[in-house]
DNA sequence: GTATTTACGAACGCTCGCTATCTATACTGG
DNA sequence: CCAGTATAGATAGCGAGCGTTCGTAAATAC
């Protein structure tokens, strides 16, 4: 149990194994349905058994049969053919911001089934646990998946998320905001496994899923905040269970730590508002500026990478600080971890290919190995759809008695 | 085999997962022998079982049979013990440098069978292969392990070395050095599994390994050159190949990366040859001082930590400096990866406690989670030792069919 | 010297997967 | 319209391995 014996035992586990092996091979085709045939060529093992494996897994509903593929006409009696019956266990992620409340329902082989999204002016936390509630039931509702059957939840907070207690540090978004609160308000509703991770890991492990295979992922949300999730070869990195806040790593003038501002230095000097604010200061030093022009006194971060996209000098300048600052902090986690992509999401990967290039430059000389920069393909579903991509995860460890199982011959 | 599919088959494969976990369970607990019974409760299996896994592995080698210890004497029939059979599988690890080649062999235990050092003045290319032949040989005769039965080796390169092909990029330290070349060298001796790798991340492992358990280790070895490694659980952390590559991290005076240039940024600012330098520089603004007294002419890295441990004032400074200067370009990656524990080796680490004090200080207002630092125990052994660790764990894992089962009970 | 405790060893029954064979189904070609 | 063929599914026999149970050996305690 809390020791790591290897397991081993009598024939029944021998079955389970080869009965995980067939599922694991249906799994990974998804969500293109397989022939027997296929099966026994993709798990080595003998027909019979594939078979028996099969009858089992449709009789517990795990799989679902299809009829022969009309299109597929070929020589010989059909095959019947089998895929993942995704209802078997639906899976839930949740993501709770201040302002916007976003839950997704997903089947077992990673159809997305109902994204539900609210926003609303700043919720007080009594107020936010019944919206919360309320989107639940309604993703629920049209993915037409009865809360019983919800097989694992993952809910995402921001801050410093301890994965077992599910304590959360440094998140002062919403007064009065306790995620022990959430996750016992979601187990109420739920009554299946419920976890909680940070968003910005979230995020990391769905583009690591949508980026697909091994390597080493390093995923920035870049907001108001700067946080980072670092995967591994399909794994999360968690460290002590703070790993990736790059918002708190130093600048060259600013490198104060300091309990009671939860943001960091970095956060301070690139975050989206900082950004704005360095935009507003350009635009009064130059008010016949194109940036000065686009912003006026309401002067936004968007409205600085407007203006940069139309070539504009000063707002080039602003640019230029903030990838500067910004490569500056990551090229010694770059040089460290060596990863083989960095995806920038978040509100400020809206800027596009004039901030990603501005970094690209910057990044490019201070280090050695130069990792794939990239814009997040998933805007702002990235964290829902990280917390589906975890329950998923979740619900097949628990499925599956082998998860790896290195092949020697 | 290309394939990752999971693992399955007959009963034969049963009984491979079994004599496996068997094994294992010894392994766990070397060098101490275990009795049946004992095997039986770690395992789960059935006694007639573990019995004949034992027999199975007494009579392949890789299990030896104790007589009953007459220290534990109990009530009943005593017990067979068994313990690993080191000598089944012996290993060999292979520390390379311009001045010094050490080879180390171990059995499969862990237990140290020889450790041979040989040093001299800057080798040719060629001499140094016929130095490590040498060594090779005399290490082996000491250890008493025919040159035939050696399972796996693996050598130390400095640089950042592709594990797969050899080839290794930015390592001057030998003029027409080819690590290519002493991959086939070795080869041609031993006929067997020859790996090389990087310095830093063998000697990661091997203080990995020294302390046990799981968590994130970032060994840093710190000398003329600056490396790192990372260790994850157990597992190395190589990103693209040249993960843990801290020597180029950017100081706040100097960013510049420069193919021709084998050193980077902050090895010329803090390794040992720049402290010496500061030290020097130090001593010749100050004629009085502690420092200038001790060093003289030939000032070195360690007078100035000596000066430094006397409480001279210039001398601490250097110090300060240096520690500033590491601390700051640490940090980041330390929010990056938050590990565990940080630990220090190479030549500076035989500082101590003054720098140790020093770097601490800056980094605890640099960071969040402030991981333990620590110097390094193994001293220069910890290249050797992580060789062969890893040698180990290359034999493990082809022995062993399955190398983790998440016991889902 | 006997009783007790502990561990080893062997026989039996059970489950499981693999090989080989037979049956079912649909397309092809005369 | 009917045989031939190719593919897939179903079934029996065999072998291998594990687990349970019982008997036996070897040491200590009284």
């Amino acid at each position: 149990m809390s020791k790591g014996t290897v397991g081993g035992g009598g024939t029944t586990m021998l079955r389970r194994i080869n009965v995980a092996s067939v599922l694991d091979a249906v799994r990974r085709s998804a969500p293109a349905p397989l022939r027997v045939a296929e099966l026994v060529e993709r798990t080595g093992l003998a027909r019979p058994t594939v078979a028996q494996a099969v009858d089992e897994l449709l009789d517990a509903g795990w799989l679902q049969q299809h009829g022969p593929d009309s299109a597929d006409r070929s020589l010989g009696r059909p095959a019947i053919r089998v895929s993942l019956r995704g209802r078997a266990a639906p899976v839930l992620g949740l993501d709770v911001g201040p302002h916007r409340v976003t839950v997704g329902v997903s089947d077992l082989a990673g159809r997305k089934l109902s994204l539900v999204r609210r926003s609303g002016p700043g919720w007080t936390a009594q107020e936010l646990l019944g919206v919360i509630s309320e989107v639940i039931t309604e993703a629920l509702a049209e993915a037409e998946v009865p809360a019983e059957d919800v097989a694992a939840a993952v809910a995402a907070s921001p801050g410093i998320v301890d994965e077992h207690t599910g304590r959360v540090q440094l998140v002062p978004s919403v007064p009065g905001w306790s995620a022990i609160d959430l996750i016992k308000h979601v187990r109420g509703l739920l009554d299946c496994p419920v976890m909680l991770d940070n968003d910005a890991n979230l995020a990391a492990l769905a583009i690591a899923a949508a980026r697909g295979g091994t390597g080493t992922l390093l995923a920035v949300q870049w907001g108001e905040r700067l946080g980072a999730g670092i995967v591994i070869d399909g794994r999360l990195h968690r460290g002590t269970g703070a790993a990736g806040e790059i918002g708190f790593i130093a600048t060259d003038t600013d490198d104060v730590i300091n309990p009671e501002d939860s943001r960091g230095p970095l956060e301070r000097a690139v975050g989206s508002e900082a950004i704005a604010a360095l935009g507003r200061q350009a635009a009064l030093d130059n008010p016949q500026s194109r940036l000065a022009e686009l912003g006026g006194e309401q002067l936004d971060t968007a409205d600085v990478f407007a203006a940069a996209a139309e070539r504009d000098p000063v707002a080039q300048a602003v640019v230029q600080q903030v990838a500067r600052a910004f490569a500056r902090a990551l090229a010694p986690a770059v040089l460290v971890l060596d990863p083989t992509a960095v995806v920038i999401g978040g509100g400020v990967a809206r800027a596009g290919a004039v901030l990603l290039d501005a970094i690209s430059d910057q990044l490019r000389l201070l280090t050695l190995n130069h990792p794939k920069l990239e814009l997040s393909a998933l805007a702002e579903d990235a964290v829902v759809t990280g917390a589906m991509r975890m329950a998923l995860d979740e619900v097949w460890q628990r499925k599956l008695p082998t998860p790896a199982m290195t092949s020697t011959t």
